[in-house]
RNA sequence: GGAGGCGUAGCCCAGCUGGUCAGAGCGCUUGCUUGACAUGCAAGAGGUCGUUGGUUCAAGUCCAAUCGUCUCCACCA
């Protein structure tokens, strides 16, 4: 065992230690989770961040959470296992390696499939480390034995497994639908991945004429170009306006294709002219009406949105410089009726911001119908909670109007859909399998012999992030950490991802494992700049924050992303909170420096026991510091982490620090038995403190617990402290506070006064007879925390003359001061405090002369307004005697 | 168009099921080299809890309306 050091460093200096202490951890294997415990589980899987990305503020948020989780709990009894790992986030790698490779000049194409490959793996090799490393200077207490990558081989396997699960029993499907079309990544999104803006723009109004040159129908648009892919014309069936126009047939203007006018209830009378150009190629609700009248899909645009071959003569021009040159054309013609500003909603890429492009191809799709209803009811009864409650709504509201998944990506980086197709078009025969592609490939076409090809598209990345509550823990194998850890306990997550994630986790692992995958969420905010906006690159207001704990510490950092803050709600980062919360563990540091420098040498601080004699004062912070213990425990079982920060923080500044410290200095200094108890209290008050925060500043407790012997060797693997009747000494806490009050009254008519420290004063203290041995025993407080010269207990004083007088609920404490007391002033004070306790009289008498307060409140509830009453006129009472004795 | 959050001391925010909730931190004022800490100690000033109604014996705390602000969902060409 470590020597008895006693010597914490002067300065607080996070640096020295942190690393170090990381170190010892992760080498002792206290991070380390046993499946075979007989400990019930405690489990968190990590939101895993995208493999390439680095540590932001968010992440230290979200992180800090799980931590102070999972260390919590592992004190408490429970096998905890942290479950970490990252995500392959196929677009955004994809995109990265791209630029990347562009800057060396080299293009995907040329690369090939094999080679792009190759070269994103060297690439998520090489920074795929970084945030791993990132959170290990948080101090997070993961498992990092069993880290997960969303492409490894398990996980891999899942994702298969999935697939042709949902394709046998008919829930994926593959076919020809609309979607969200990114240019720039040149391959499709699902709904949530696209962001709309609004944007202005124009509409433009186009005559459309009729075949028999009887006229034109005024159309109107906001992306003429579409029109090259027309197919038809829709009006309401009850317009009258165009009624009797249902079926007539139009000429497409610059393309010269005749198209019908159709009925369809899609269309809305009142917006525009009434009558809706058809495009089926580029538009979801245009598909459907397209759908439902048979008109051919004329896909107009390539992968780039470059008008293809279909648009006669605007081929190869892009999207845009197309509207320009067909408005132009159709202005020409005569045809432009008229231009009108309008604003609306343009959808963009959230990766790349490129404007969308609605399109026509063939994806495979998830059906949700089945999958949301479960999905819909663990929420709904209570089976997963998530907290703050709030956010249940628009879960509940996406669930219920969920629309089918598109998962197919026309990336590479990703997991390869197992599709296959036969090449022979009139054979056309697609295989799902999970053979290897190779097999599968040399097996040919069963129907018809010929050879197959593989889907070229890969899964949607969170296609397999929805697995990962299950897919890290072995599903499909029923392996032991599957068994024991599965299912998971807490999901801790920003409410930005309840689509993407959470809500796909849900649904996914009640179809697959028929359980919950967790039983609550925990939604933590957004860290916004000091002006309330959020850290974006494009206004480079992030927070680094592993400068900040290069500068303050990783424990002052956590213990300022919790503090004063509600689950579910957004934070502001400022510098001043993260200079409190170090100033704070600074705090922490020098008082445990102070009781530490102050045992005696043959101290056996591993053996700190509550003495068998206890002063009032013992067993006042005793009292304390087990309300703290139920108030804390109580506060982490709610989730209320931001609360029990502020009680650990409240008690050990205000309450060990501020009094007790203070308390039991007269009788360190006088040493023998009282000083020993004294130490064993404050040792075992320390040891205390230093646990129940230590899941929010792991470093900082560990390193001072270190210094003291202990029998646990680290304190993440010490007792979490439970709530314990026999320290509760409810009435000599209770009088302690009188003293407290006593000595606080003091010093406040000190100040008052102005009366320097140095000017001891004698104090006569006038109270009930039943109080003198409380003050009397007191008498050392008094001379050292309110600069007594000497007291003296009395149960009536006459003369108030040349005297200050303090005014507790208990107590009347006189001050000779001599000429320091201005009568008149003195005066003054008194009747003001006079006034402020009148007012509270009145307020409860009035309560209590109200019949229908003793008639309808609480007995309990009168019972303490009657004591609030009782108090308060006490103290009226001598506040008037003073006055009078002026 | 729909849903939700926020609006409490100069600033940033806590206030869980209505009754010691009117609070913390920062800032401010005054006084302190009180041998752990000036990253500190002591004391103090500051708010009729956005506004207006309602429910209740009792409302920052519940309900309604309203103003301001932010976010999410939908996306009518």
């Amino acid at each position: 065992m470590k020597e008895f050091s006693k010597n914490l460093s002067k300065i607080y200096s996070p640096k020295d230690f942190e690393e170090r202490i990381y170190k010892n951890w992760e080498e002792s294997g206290y991070f380390r989770a046993n499946a075979n415990s007989g400990k019930p589980p405690y489990t968190i899987v990590i939101p895993p961040p995208n493999v390439t990305g680095i540590l932001h503020m968010g992440h230290a948020l979200n992180n800090t959470y799980q931590d102070i989780l999972i260390r919590w709990k592992r004190m408490s009894g429970y096998e905890t296992l942290w479950l970490p790992g990252t995500d392959h986030a196929s677009i955004s790698t994809e995109a990265r390696v791209v630029a990347a490779l562009k800057n060396e000049g080299i293009s995907k194409k040329n690369l090939g499939r094999d080679g792009f490959l190759e070269k994103t793996w060297e690439w998520t090799r090489e920074y795929g480390g970084a945030i791993i490393n990132q959170l290990k200077k948080l101090g997070s207490s993961c498992d990092w034995e069993r880290e997960r990558f969303t492409m490894d081989e398990g996980c891999s396997g899942a994702v298969q497994k999935v697939f042709l699960k949902l394709f046998a029993d008919g829930k994926a499907y593959r076919g020809l639908r609309i979607v969200n079309w990114c240019p720039e990544c040149k391959t499709s999104i699902s709904d949530i991945e696209c962001d709309y803006e609004e944007k202005a723009g124009h509409f433009w109004h186009i005559k459309y004429p009729f075949s028999d040159n009887s006229g034109f129908i005024e159309i109107a648009t906001t992306r003429p170009e579409t029109m090259l892919g027309d197919t038809a014309v829709a009006v309401n069936p009850d317009d009258q306006r165009y009624k009797h126009l249902i079926g007539k047939t139009l000429i497409l203007p610059l393309m010269e294709r005749e198209i019908p006018i159709v009925a369809d209830e899609y269309v809305d009378k009142e917006f525009g002219t009434g009558a809706v150009k058809i495009t089926p190629a580029h538009d979801p609700n245009d598909f459907e009406v397209g759908q439902r009248h048979g008109l051919p899909v004329i896909n107009v645009m390539d992968e780039t949105a470059t008008i293809n071959q279909n648009g006669g003569k605007y081929n190869c021009l892009s999207r845009y410089e197309a509207r320009k040159a067909i408005v132009k054309d159709l202005e020409e013609a005569g045809l432009l009726i008229k231009v009108d500003e309008h604003i609306h909603n343009v959808g963009a890429c959230s990766r790349c911001d490129t404007v969308i492009e609605p399109w026509a191809s063939v994806q495979w799709f998830v059906k949700m119908g089945e999958l949301a209803k479960p999905a819909i009811e663990a929420v709904k009864n209570g089976r997963i909670k998530f907290i703050p409650k709030r956010f249940e709504n628009s879960y509940l509201s996406w669930m219920e109007n969920i629309r089918d998944w598109c998962i197919s990506r026309q990336l590479w980086w990703g997991h390869r859909i197992p599709a296959y197709y036969c090449i022979n078009p009139d054979c056309n025969h697609l295989e799902v399998t999970g053979e290897s592609p190779e097999a599968v490939l040399e097996a040919k076409c069963v129907k018809c012999g010929d050879n197959l090809k593989q889907d070229e598209d890969t899964f949607d990345t969170w296609f397999s992030s929805a697995l990962w509550a299950f897919s890290t823990l072995g599903w499909p194998e029923e392996t032991e950490d599957f068994k024991k850890f599965f299912p998971t306990q807490t999901l801790v997550t920003a409410p930005d991802i309840i689509f993407h994630w959470v809500a796909r986790m849900i649904f996914s692992s009640l179809e697959y494992t028929g359980e919950i995958p967790f039983d609550t969420v925990l939604f933590n905010g957004i860290v916004r700049d000091n002006q309330g906006r959020k850290m974006s690159k494009s206004l480079d207001n992030g927070v680094d924050p592993l400068e900040i704990i290069d500068k303050y510490g990783a424990d002052a950092l956590r213990f300022m992303l919790v503090s004063g803050n509600a689950p579910g709600n957004d934070m502001r980062w400022s510098e001043e909170k993260i200079t409190a919360s170090r100033n704070f563990a600074n705090k922490l540091w020098n008082a445990a420096r102070y009781v530490l420098i102050n045992l005696p040498d043959d101290f056996k601080p591993e053996k700190s026991e509550i003495p068998k004699v206890l002063n009032i004062e013992d067993k006042w912070i005793l009292t304390l510091y087990n309300k703290l213990v139920k108030d804390v425990t109580h506060n982490l079982e709610t989730f209320e982490l931001g609360v029990a920060a502020g009680n650990i923080q409240d008690f050990i500044w205000n309450i060990y620090c501020d009094w007790y410290i203070e308390l039991t200095k007269p009788r360190i200094a006088e040493g023998g038995e009282t000083a020993l108890a004294a130490q064993n209290i404050l040792v075992y008050v320390l040891k205390g403190m230093l646990k129940i925060l230590h899941p929010f500043t792991p470093f900082i407790t560990e390193e001072i617990w270190s210094a003291i012997p202990n029998s646990d060797k680290s304190i993440m693997i010490s007792n979490w402290d439970k709530y314990d009747e026999k320290l509760n000494f409810k009435q000599e806490s209770q009088d302690f506070g009188k003293i407290i009050d006593a000595v606080s009254a003091v010093r406040t008519k000190r100040a008052e006064l102005n009366v320097p420290p140095s000017k001891k004063v004698a104090l006569e203290i006038e109270t009930v007879r039943e109080n003198f041995s409380l003050f009397e025993n007191s008498t050392a407080f008094f001379e050292r925390l309110a600069f007594a010269s000497s007291v003296s207990l009395i149960e009536k004083v006459d003369s108030a003359e040349g005297k200050a007088v303090a005014v507790t609920d208990t107590a009347r404490i006189f001050m000779p001061m001599g000429e320091l007391v201005d009568t008149e002033k003195e005066r003054a004070r008194l009747e003001k405090e006079l006034a402020a306790v009148q007012s509270d009289i009145d307020f409860v008498m009035k309560q209590l002369n109200n019949k229908n307060f003793i008639e309808k409140a609480p007995a309990a509830q009168v019972e303490k307004a009657k004591e609030k009453l009782h108090k308060a006129e006490e103290k009226a009472g001598k506040i008037k005697a003073s006055l009078e004795a002026l």
